[in-house]
DNA sequence: AAAAATGGCAACCGCAGACTT
DNA sequence: GAAGTCTGCGGTTGCCATTTT
């Protein structure tokens, strides 16, 4: 079926509204009240789209919105919000009273985006937080020259829709979304996982962990269960700190990162995350393009952590912790438990096949249509042998690596 | 001073779910 | 249950002001 025009375009007003339009439907909403959107521009005598008479409303001309810059806090919810929630700024404009959803999606595509664009480029070719990648490729924003837009609309215009077939959908529908952001998932939701950006004020990092005082970036993983919250934060060092001790940080750790550090952290970790080990480990993750954010640290830490702690000894009880339920995500069954004691660092000196790891868990998880399969996301043996590459491990990779570590 | 680039905001478009007939 | 309609959402584009070259 067809979908038909929500109205006739033929002979109507587009374009910015005049302060005489403004007045008509400001007068005729609070005369008459919001709603009927359709009938609003004839009943008022505005040659107006009811949809645009919608939005002027919504955007602008309501009553209760709030006028001015966002402020830090405004900032900081947003940028907690989006790490969670991803694009749903109607859901973001909720927390924020006053605030629009197109006001918040503005902003965040001017302001933060850049922000982390430029967070990006400073934090090295060779450590670029996903973060910044992952907002941007989930995105698809990156904010355009419009000049060189408008001359070369036609290249930009395929430059996109090859992004498209390159990048996540640009909207995840919840179904999709839960494909997507929960390429893990298990039995029951009843814990979620967020990393959230930078949540934890700088004061408290020095407290947490006094000896990474060069510390660039704290991020947090929260875990949500019911009315409960634990965080975890999780310490992004300075760039020139990220590097080891070899060139080969799977191996050698990281300069600047005592091995308590990043022990304490796994253990932390497992703690937060299973505080019974002996339960199924049930457990939801979620929040795609926040998660990926941490996924340099993350993922470093949690090798170097499990190289450095469990190695030697991966013993069942271990490895059981380590190991994970997954159901179709597509149709709902369950699937069955893997565990993760064939593809961890053994102290061979043998790095087992991640690879196949990550066959079978596409497998069992049926998330093989997520498009993760690049040869760019192979392990080059360079720099890890896992074969996974760390930075160019992928959004829905990464994800499922750090909720199996998690689980 | 002029042109180009950039920033910021407002508005439009198309899709999809909810609702109605 | 199907068809039609309404509404809301997110992505994209247009326009204008400001800044940079």
């Amino acid at each position: 079926m067809g979908r038909a025009p929500c109205c006739e375009k033929v002979g109507l007003n587009r374009g910015r509204w005049t302060a005489e339009e403004d007045e008509i439907l400001t007068n005729y909403i609070q005369a008459n009240g919001e709603g009927s959107w359709r009938s609003l521009p004839k009943n008022a005598g505005l040659l107006r789209c009811g949809k645009s008479c919608r939005l002027r409303w919504i955007n602008y001309l309501r009553s209760d919105l709030k006028r001015g810059n966002i402020s830090e806090q405004e900032e900081e919810i947003i940028v907690n919000l989006h790490a969670s929630l991803g694009n749903r700024w109607s859901l973001i404009a909720g927390h924020l009273p006053g605030r629009t959803d197109n006001e918040i999606k503005n902003y965040w595509n001017c302001h933060l985006s850049r922000k982390l664009h430029i967070f990006k480029n400073t934090s090295g070719s060779e450590t670029v937080p996903a973060l910044a990648g992952a907002v941007l490729k989930n995105q698809k924003v990156g904010r355009t020259n419009r000049s060189n837009k408008k001359k070369n609309k036609s290249s930009i215009q395929s430059d996109q829709s090859k992004d498209a077939n390159e990048t996540v959908p640009r909207t995840p529908t919840s179904e999709k979304e839960t494909i997507l952001s929960s390429a893990i998932s298990c039995e029951e939701e009843t814990m979620s996982c967020k990393v959230l950006l930078d949540p934890c004020p700088k004061e408290e990092r020095t407290e947490i962990w006094p000896n990474m005082t060069a510390c660039s970036d704290v991020y947090a993983i929260t875990l949500e269960d019911g009315e409960t919250k634990k965080s975890i934060s999780m310490l992004k060092p300075a760039a020139e700190e990220f590097t080891s001790t070899n060139g080969d940080f799977c191996d050698g750790g990281v300069q600047g990162m005592k091995d308590s550090d990043i022990n304490l952290r796994l253990d932390d970790m497992i703690m937060m995350v299973d505080p019974d080990p002996d339960d199924d480990g049930i457990l939801t993750f979620h929040g795609n393009t926040g998660m990926c954010g941490s996924g340099t640290t993350i993922n470093m830490d949690t090798r170097s952590a499990i190289s450095s702690d469990h190695q030697d000894d991966h013993n069942q009880e271990e490895t059981g912790r380590l190991g994970m339920k997954l159901m179709d995500v597509s149709n709902g069954e369950k699937g069955e438990l893997i565990s993760g004691s064939d593809h961890d660092h053994h102290d061979d000196g043998k790095h087992h096949d991640w690879e196949e790891y990550w066959q079978l868990l596409g497998e069992k998880a049926d998330i093989l249509s997520c498009p993760w399969d690049s040869d760019n996301n192979h392990g080059n043996g360079d720099s890890c042998d896992y074969g996974v590459g760390t930075s160019e491990m992928d959004d829905e990779k990464h994800n499922a690596m750090v909720a199996w570590l998690l689980s």
